[in-house]
DNA sequence: CTTATTCCCTGATTGC
DNA sequence: TGCAATCAGGGAATAA
């Protein structure tokens, strides 16, 4: 399930591989029409052919292509890309062994190509005029300097949700998923169910800075492959075996012992530990 | 504005 | 051992 760090991860292994490159031909398979958000498969091709590619860049989980116009074309465009739960982003020689579930391929005038592949078909291909149609209500970087502990209390706001449903979402957060949000809570020693508007200044400042150290980790991990996960050259990351909570369910805590607990919170599977991480806040100033 | 729920999609896992 | 039901979860859509 790719979140920000392997997002980013992908985004570095792809950026000195593609840019500059044109697009000199396009191929979905006719399985992926749910995938192109907004124009026939024709359509996409016709207005993919051609560009090059000029930049690639990271909001939240999405990817950003951005195009040139060729000889006669007109105006800049982007192709958005995102992955949700199965999709990758596969540099590959055009000769190379074929992939498993590839929907879409960009070839590229080097004779190497970007294969776009999805087993579970959720992830989603767009083309936009400017990036804001797909990434305009994005909450902040976390990872930006400009993110500050002051902007992850303004983020929060007075929304009174589970803190922990309050970083999945991405118009207060841009780029954290089930992994990371859980991971920053176990480092923060904030329990997932907590209102978000309840949080202490020391409890908003732990987050932030827990929120940061986690997806830093990852990066330097190359990500974390649970499942399908693969980088740009189909490898996997190995921050799964660097995770404190995820999926560690009944395992113990490496802080103080204490089994790992698995719960739902806003519809989704979540893992702390019940000591590090108590339902109750503890009297006292701190 | 908020929060909660459903849906998409298919391979892996669980339950009987 | 087999087969059906359930699970995984990001985000859009919908409901309240």
């Amino acid at each position: 399930m790719p979140e920000l760090p392997e997002v980013e991860t992908i985004r570095c292994d792809l950026y000195p591989r593609v840019c500059g490159r044109a697009i000199t031909a396009v191929r979905i398979t006719p399985d992926a029409v749910p995938l192109v958000d907004g124009a026939s498969p024709a359509e996409f091709q016709r207005r993919l052919k051609g560009r090059r590619i000029e930049g690639l860049s990271r909001r939240g989980k999405y990817l950003i292509l951005h195009l040139s116009g060729g000889l006669h074309l007109s105006g800049g465009l982007h192709l958005i890309v995102h992955l949700r739960m199965t999709g990758a982003l596969l540099h590959r020689d055009a000769a190379a062994p074929a992939d498993r579930y590839v929907r879409a391929v960009l070839s590229l005038d080097d004779g190497t190509e970007l294969r776009y592949a999805d087993l579970r078909k959720l992830g989603r291909l767009r083309l936009v005029a400017h990036p804001d149609e797909a990434v305009g209500r994005l909450g902040p970087e976390p990872l930006d300097a400009r993110f500050t502990a002051a902007r992850l209390r303004q983020a929060i706001g007075r929304r009174r949700a589970p803190i922990k449903a309050v970083l999945l979402d991405q118009r207060a957060l841009a780029g954290l998923g089930n992994i990371y949000a859980d991971e920053a809570l176990f480092a923060a020693r904030i329990h997932p169910q907590r209102r978000a508007d309840t949080l202490s200044e020391a409890e908003n400042r732990r987050l932030h800075r827990s929120i940061r150290r986690v997806l830093r980790d990852a990066l330097d991990n190359r990500g974390a492959s649970f499942r399908d996960y693969v980088d740009g050259g189909g490898r996997e990351g190995r921050h799964q075996f660097h995770v404190k909570v995820f999926r560690r369910t009944g395992q113990p805590c490496y802080v103080c012992g204490a089994e790992i607990e698995r719960t739902k919170v806003g519809g989704r599977s979540t893992h702390f530990c019940p000591r590090c991480q108590p339902q109750e806040v503890a009297n006292g100033p701190t």
